[in-house]
DNA sequence: AGGCCGAACCAATTTGCAACTGGTTCGGTG
DNA sequence: CACCGAACCAGTTGCAAATTGGTTCGGCCT
């Protein structure tokens, strides 16, 4: 009885009577199942039966249940991965900045290729919103909107949204002690260039120096973090508690 | 009186009043003000009024407002874009397979690199499904599945919420009719022996060729779209009308 | 003892409703 | 004409109730 392939019926009456009802393309052609209760009830078992008749169709993988929400055919569709607080513990600043080092290039040169120049004024006044705050919190918001400006500028709805995920993980509260003291000091000053360099090349429309300026600003941007990451605190705290595991670097494109 | 600069308050009691308490700095340091009911009855003027103060104010990017939320301090956030039905109807699918000729290649690189025994095993599992449906519908489930199971394996949790993001669009029901043509007929074989070359590759740990596999399916795929898209419909249905008005060719590299 | 059923409870999700917010219109007042 | 008060519309949030799968328990039958 040792039998490795669990399809035998034999021994389950439940599972005959559920293949023949999956089989039958019952349920109205929808995806969902009627709850364990009342199918139970209709099949004319009770409710454990059910469910470990269940549980081998699930093994099958042609259900899929979860707990309330029901019970569906087909594959197990993804789970919602764009909540931000569970994100944003998964993922790390490195795997964050590995994926901004990959989107944002294209959008600075798609900006540069599609800027008008109202876009242009606007980013500019985003710039200097951004140089003229003077606390952490400010330049984070500022700063977050201007590469958000850039993004829409570049008229790819898909990108956007995509930068748009990437940039509430990147706010979230986590993190913001180690980017506020990758940020501090002179190199804010720098970033603050930068940021010029980048909105001039898109007002010039040389899309290349565009994307190669903002590659230029984020790759200072994540040496910083490395920085900060890597060294000890001047007062000995352990920067690593603020560090999900898994920190390896993960090149996009280094085949 | 044709000033350009909307600054002098003089006109206006309850502007110079708002700013006053903007710039001080008040409402417990949060970004929130207080409903605009009872701002007006704190201030002592009329709903209409202030709300005439503010409009100027959310004009100079000091506060934003959003109906049912409130009125907040600095820039407005970027709306919430993950909104499947929202981008889907924004978005294209060129747009979309530009973003998935992007990422996935990548995907699968990362996927060579740390697959297990038990994820080729499961890949594996996954094309025969896929391969083994009749029905559209099906193929359109396991296939989606079999490339996230890919996306999964990479081990990068960031590319994985972009994948799924994407993938979402990728299953809005707009694009069925126009993706269920372009899977039609002899090219769902190619597909499915392409899927087998990457698997192939993953299971050999040769990243390059398995970067270099997934990017010509998803370009086969891409040509099929872009077939299908640009050439009449043999009954004289106009494919147009299901595609979004933005299907210019965004490359994401090609500087 | 083992298998099954009914019932109850737990936990995750959906749904519906009430409260609140900005957006708008209307009539009244000075 | 500018302003106010009030009412209503529409979008958002928060919470409680209902629903669902997940689990445990006691009782019944073979």
């Amino acid at each position: 009885m040792a039998h490795p392939d669990p399809l035998p019926d034999s021994s389950n009456f439940a599972l005959g009577r559920l293949r023949a009802l999956l089989e039958g393309g019952s349920f109205d052609k929808e995806q969902r199942l009627p709850s364990e209760r009342v199918l139970a009830a209709q099949i004319g078992i009770g409710r454990r039966a059910l469910r470990r008749a269940l549980e081998v169709l699930e093994a099958e993988g042609r259900i899929w249940r979860h707990q309330g929400k029901g019970t569906f055919l087909g594959p197990r569709p993804p789970e919602h991965p764009s909540d931000v607080e569970d994100l944003s513990r998964r993922t790390n600043p490195l795997e964050v900045m590995d994926v901004r080092l990959e989107i944002e290039p294209a959008l600075a040169r798609l900006a540069a290729l599609r800027a008008s120049n109202g876009d242009i004024e606007r980013l500019l006044h985003l710039a200097d919103k951004t140089a003229s705050m003077s606390d952490a919190d400010g330049r984070e918001l500022w700063d977050s909107a201007l590469h958000r400006a850039i993004a829409e500028v570049a008229g790819n709805s898909l990108l956007l949204a995509i930068f748009d995920m990437i940039d509430r993980i990147r706010q979230d509260a986590t993190w913001r002690l180690l980017r506020e003291r990758a940020r501090s000091g002179a190199r804010q000053q720098v970033y603050v260039d930068q940021h010029r360099r980048v909105i001039a090349a898109i007002a010039q429309r040389e899309a290349h120096a565009a994307e190669q300026a903002m590659r230029e600003h984020l790759e200072l941007v994540r040496d910083g973090l490395l920085k900060v990451m890597t060294s000890p605190l001047p007062d000995g705290k352990d920067p690593q508690q603020a560090i999900p595991e898994n920190t390896e670097d993960q090149r996009l494109h280094g085949t």
